[in-house]
DNA sequence: CGGGTTTGACCTGCGC
DNA sequence: GCGCAGGTCAAACCCG
């Protein structure tokens, strides 16, 4: 079982609630969910069959990883696997990673710059989903945001793709970020071991 | 004027 | 093959 360092590389941002104090009177973790390119089949992803990106499955970790403040859930590949050879050189779709959060914003600065694409509405959803690419030159990762169609309260954000540079943010952090990441894969890994 | 946002059109995959 | 839904494009617009 390969535990990743982190959900996304680059997206260590929101990963420590004492980071971005100021940011939290706006939203608190719902949920974590992450996918991976490797170590994506490890069980969790048995009750995401119905759905890629399930909320009410990942409730289920949601007293045992955290006490309850949050969760983290491993989301099923289906996008890779199923256009898999096909569009596989093209897209670069090493890491997904999304987070449900409750946030009274519906875009979070999490330290990258974002150059809005499109908006769609979407099924089973009255709110719009907003699409977001990274505005770095060469750098392909986008963003999706929609508001949780059955509880507008929550905030949707899925990342696609690795940043190829680091984000402001990221300089100034990392050093805590790391150490943060290593003690909370470490529960991810006792949690699916 | 450059960069970001808006928004309708277009493309693509999937289910029937 | 057709229709639907999701994702992307790109022209027009806005703003600092």
């Amino acid at each position: 079982m390969n535990i990743p360092q982190s959900p996304s590389p680059n997206f260590t941002f929101f990963s420590d609630e004492s980071l971005i104090n100021p940011f939290m009177d706006n939203f608190d973790f719902s949920h974590l969910m992450f996918d991976v390119d490797e170590g994506g089949n490890d069980g969790l992803i048995e009750e995401e069959t119905s759905s890629p990106i399930s909320i009410v499955s990942s409730e289920t970790f949601a007293g045992e990883i955290s006490g309850g403040s949050g969760s983290v859930t491993t989301l099923s590949k289906k996008e890779s696997t199923n256009r898999g050879s096909k569009e596989g050189e093209t897209k670069e779709m090493g890491h997904r990673v999304a987070f449900r959060t409750r946030s009274k914003i519906d875009v979070m600065d999490d330290g990258f710059k974002w150059r809005k694409y499109g908006k769609k509405s979407v099924k089973n959803n009255i709110n719009k989903r907003n699409y977001y690419k990274c505005s770095s030159e060469g750098c392909l990762v986008k963003k999706r945001v929609e508001r949780d169609g059955e509880d507008a309260a929550y905030v949707i954000t899925t990342y696609e793709g690795v940043h190829n540079h680091e984000s402001p943010s990221h300089v100034y952090y990392s050093d805590m970020v790391l150490s943060y990441d290593h003690d909370k894969w470490n529960q991810h890994s006792l949690l699916q071991s």
